[in-house]
DNA sequence: CAGTGTGAACAGTTTCACAGCA
DNA sequence: TGCTGTGAAACTGTTCACACTG
């Protein structure tokens, strides 16, 4: 909306945008402050601001791709990503046929040498590799120091406390649908 | 564990497995019955059947996808939803180039035409189309009985009450990852 | 006066502690 | 004896109703 000239928006018209409450909406943001205008409703512009401040999308984040296979090759060209400003700067593989080959802006380096990580800073991980080698490269970013996991592999990974993990297992979002449907 | 010839285990062991405690285990089986028993544990064969019954994964599921692209394709070679019995029986696209082409083992169809759900008794809609042409999508699927929605656009769709939709915006996912990262 | 922000009531979920059974 | 299954307690999250303000 903040594109298109819209000033503010009501709490209502923001649940209905997304299937919610009104009063979801207004009690979720008052935990962070108050950021609305009585009588009126929410300035776009400020209200995508402070919300990008809270969740700290406010400054571009790079993650490292471990596995460029075909879950790997679709999340580098997935424009999704640029929209909370992230940035895919490093990827990683263990087949020498597909190392040094570029894909998008980033070269495939060899997953066995992911030190690059630790000099460029980079704090997100992106896991993408078959669920044998999951935990492996889990323990691999820990130690070059990433801070954040996606891990696209079905697989509970352990990693220490200080770290969040975030599990994307589309097999197993698919598989809750049946359960939900009457009688199919 | 089914088929590594283990036996039973115990709700601490599942517990720990996927990084929860004990009582949430048992308690969450106990909404739907009881199918461990008392001083050993549960039967991972019969469990596994229990837990299948109750998802309703224990019959094959036939889906269908709308839109080749990037995430589309992915999907169509992701070998995770066999496990959950799930088959992507049909494939759609709006590019004419690319109907008639054969991915895997189905052939793709015009997206303007989904007649074909509809007598092959496809329940499942996977959508992957852009975001623009999400909701439209959605409408079609649910024109051709569709019962349940797997939506890959970071879009909300509309959809009657009855139909069920799961959506799966992965930049989202990602986008939660540095709210729990301390300082970064 | 429309629509936010919020205390209080309510609803749902998680944890606990232990009775009961293989 | 060891581990399940489950009421009751503690906690967390949601809804409501309304005081308040731009």
């Amino acid at each position: 909306m903040s594109g298109q000239g819209r000033g503010s928006i009501s709490s209502k018209d923001l649940a209905d945008l997304i299937g919610v409450n009104p009063w979801k909406i207004r009690k979720d943001f008052s935990y962070f402050g108050y950021f609305g205008i009585r009588g009126v409703g929410y300035e776009v512009d400020n209200l995508s601001k402070q919300i990008k401040k809270i969740l700290k999308l406010d400054v571009v984040h790079k993650a490292a791709l471990v596995g460029v296979g075909n879950v790997g090759s679709a999340l580098l060209m997935y424009p999704g990503f640029g929209m909370y400003s992230f940035d895919i700067a490093a990827a990683f593989d263990n087949n020498p046929k597909k190392v040094g080959r570029k894909i998008g802006n980033v070269v495939i380096g060899d997953v066995s040498n992911l030190r690059p990580l630790r000099a460029r800073k980079i704090k997100i991980g992106i896991i993408a590799v078959p669920h044998y080698a999951a935990q492996d490269t889990a323990d691999k970013l820990v130690e070059m120091g990433v801070r954040g996991i996606l891990n696209f592999s079905p697989r509970y990974i352990t990693v220490p406390k200080k770290i969040k993990v975030i599990t994307i297992d589309i097999a197993m979002d698919l598989a809750r649908l049946p359960y939900y449907m009457p009688s199919c």
